[in-house]
RNA sequence: GAGCCUGUAGCUCAGUAGGUUAGAGCGCCAGGUUGUGGCCCUGGAGGCCGUGGGUUCAAGUCCCAUCAGGCUCCCCA
C-alpha cells in the first residue's frame, strides 16, 4: 500500500464515504430509539481531569492502571475518556441535574480510548452509545435501561444475543462472599490456573468467569453469590426479573457473572453474540448507586450501560442487515464550452433550494468523461447544457435511469426532477 | 505485557529449487463515438515488492532486526 508519510496511529481507523453512511443509519436507529424512551441526549468532553476516571472507574482497573492515554499541561491532569458513566455522572454533579427533579435519564454516543491491544472488534478509539437513569433505586429504572439497550438490537434486527444477569449484592455481602470464595478455594489453591491463583487475592470473584479449562470444575462446586446476598439486594434482584418477565425480555442468569469495573452494586448484566468471536459482549452494564456520592454529589442511587458501536455493526455485518451505503446524486450537470458552465455555475442554487442534490465537473473535462462521473455517482437525472441549448434557453433533460432524454425549458426540468426525487 | 500469522500497483491477489527491463483481474485516465454514461475493444498512468541490514556473482524470493496490520491470551464495549 506505498509508503505514505502519515497514518493512523496504532487502533484509531479512518471510517470513510460508503462506510459512514452505514454508522449514520446506527446513529439514527439509536437517537430515535432513545427519543422514544424520552432518555436525554447529553454530550460531555472527551478530555477528562485523570482523577475523575480513576477514582470513578477504580485504580485496580485494567483500565486505569495500564490503558488510559493520559498527559499533563501545567497543572492539569488531562484524559482521553475511556468509558461515559464517569463523565456523565461529573456532569451531572457539576450542573446539578438533580435539581431539575425526578431522576433524570440521559444517554450519550460518541469515541472512547483505551491503549489496549487492538484485535476484532477492540480499537483503541472506539464508540460507545450509553445510557444512564440517575436518581432511582427501583428495580424499575433497572428494567428501563435493559428495555432500552434491548429495543435498540430487536430494532436493528438482531435475533441471536442472549442477556445474562445477575446481581452482586452490596458492598457488604460481596465482602462476605469473597470470604467464602477464599474458604472455599483455599483448600484447592494448587490446582487453580496461574490467572486465578493471583487473582485470589485481589479479586477472586474475577476466578468465576475464568476460562481456563483447570479451573472449570472448581468453580462448578463454588459457592454462589446469591447465597450471599443481603435481603434488599435479594429483593431487588426479584423484583426485575419479575419486571423483565413483564416486558417480554428474555435473560439467562449467571450466576458467575462479573463485571470488569469497580462501581457496581446489585444489578450486572451483559449482551452477548456469538458472531462476535472472542470478544463476544455487545453492551453491558449494571446498578452503581454510590458512584455519584463517591464523586462528590449528592447519595443518588442509579443504573446505566453502554453498547460498542464497532461490535454493533459487526453483528449487523454478518446477519447482513441492509445499513445502507452512499446516496445517489439527484442531478448533474454535464457542460460543453466555457458559456456552459457558468450557466451551470448559476443554476447549481436553485436546484439545491429545492433540496435536490446537485453537482458538477470541475475539472472541465471531455463530455464523456463527465457523463461517466454521473453514472459513478448513481445520478438519477442529467441536465446538458451545450451551444444548442443556450441558443434555444432550453435544456436537455437526461433520465440516467431510463436512458431517455427530451429538451425543456429549465423551470420545467426542475418540476419534473423534483416530483420524481419526492416519489 | 505475551503468542501465532501476514506485509508485491488504489483494491483483491499471482510471482516457479533465489537468475535478465515485476504480473493479472477490478478500479482510475484516454481513445474508439469532434454533444452524452452503463456493455465491448484498444492504449495509458500507477510498484525504492513495508523499512533497514546480512548471506550470495545475483534477493520480491533465504536469514536477522524493525515498523505496520490481523487473530488469540489478558481485559473489556
Amino acid at each position: 500500500m506505498g509508503n505514505p508519510n502519515y497514518t493512523t496511529h496504532l487502533g484509531m481507523v479512518d471510517i470513510l464515504p460508503g462506510d459512514v453512511e452505514r454508522w449514520h443509519f446506527i446513529e439514527n436507529l439509536i437517537r430515535d430509539t432513545a427519543r422514544t424512551f424520552h432518555f436525554k441526549e447529553i454530550r460531555t468532553p472527551i478530555l477528562e481531569d485523570t482523577g475523575l476516571i480513576a477514582r470513578g472507574i477504580g485504580g485496580d482497573t485494567d483500565i486505569v492502571s495500564k490503558e488510559m492515554f493520559a498527559f499533563e499541561r501545567g497543572d492539569d491532569r488531562y484524559v482521553l475518556r475511556p468509558e461515559g458513566t464517569a463523565p456523565a455522572v461529573r456532569a451531572y454533579i457539576q450542573h446539578t441535574l438533580h435539581q431539575r427533579g425526578g431522576s433524570q435519564k440521559l444517554f450519550y454516543i460518541g469515541p472512547m480510548f483505551r491503549a489496549e491491544r487492538p484485535q476484532k472488534g477492540r480499537q483503541r478509539q472506539f464508540h460507545q452509545f450509553g445510557a444512564e437513569i440517575l436518581g432511582s433505586a427501583d428495580a424499575l429504572a433497572d428494567a428501563e435501561t435493559i428495555a432500552l439497550m434491548h429495543t435498540l438490537y430487536r430494532r436493528l434486527g438482531v435475533a441471536h444475543i442472549t442477556l445474562k444477569l445477575n446481581s452482586v449484592g452490596e458492598p457488604e455481602s460481596r465482602k462476605t462472599y469473597r470470604e467464602a470464595l477464599r474458604d472455599y478455594f483455599r483448600p484447592h489453591f494448587h490446582l487453580l490456573s496461574e490467572i486465578s491463583q493471583k487473582r485470589f487475592d485481589t479479586n477472586p470473584m474475577r476466578i468465576l468467569d475464568s476460562k481456563e479449562p483447570e479451573d472449570r470444575p472448581l468453580i462448578e462446586g463454588a459457592p454462589l453469590i446469591r447465597e450471599y446476598l443481603d435481603a434488599d439486594s435479594a429483593a431487588h434482584y426479584r423484583q426485575l426479573q419479575k419486571h423483565l418477565d413483564r416486558l417480554g425480555i428474555p435473560y439467562e442468569e449467571d450466576p458467575y457473572l462479573v463485571r470488569g469495573l469497580d462501581y457496581y452494586t446489585r444489578t450486572a448484566f451483559e449482551l452477548t453474540s456469538s458472531d462476535l468471536g472472542a470478544q463476544d459482549a455487545l453492551g453491558g452494564g449494571g446498578r452503581y448507586d454510590l458512584l455519584v456520592e463517591e464523586l462528590g454529589g449528592p447519595a443518588t442511587p442509579a443504573v446505566g450501560f453502554a453498547v460498542g458501536l464497532e461490535r454493533l455493526l459487526i453483528v449487523a455485518d454478518a446477519l447482513n442487515l441492509p445499513l445502507g451505503g452512499e446516496k445517489r446524486l439527484d442531478v448533474y450537470i454535464v457542460t460543453r464550452g466555457d458559456e456552459a458552465r457558468k450557466w451551470a455555475l448559476k443554476h447549481l442554487r436553485p436546484l439545491r433550494d429545492t433540496g435536490l442534490s446537485a453537482s458538477m465537473d470541475l475539472q472541465a473535462r471531455s463530455m464523456k468523461a463527465q457523463m461517466k462521473e454521473a453514472d459513478r455517482e448513481a445520478a438519477r437525472f442529467v441536465l446538458l447544457v451545450g451551444d444548442d441549448e443556450l441558443a434555444s434557453g432550453s435544456v436537455t433533460l437526461r433520465d440516467m435511469d431510463a436512458s431517455t432524454e427530451e429538451t425543456v425549458h429549465f423551470p420545467e426540468a426542475l418540476r419534473r426532477m423534483v416530483g420524481v426525487a419526492e416519489g
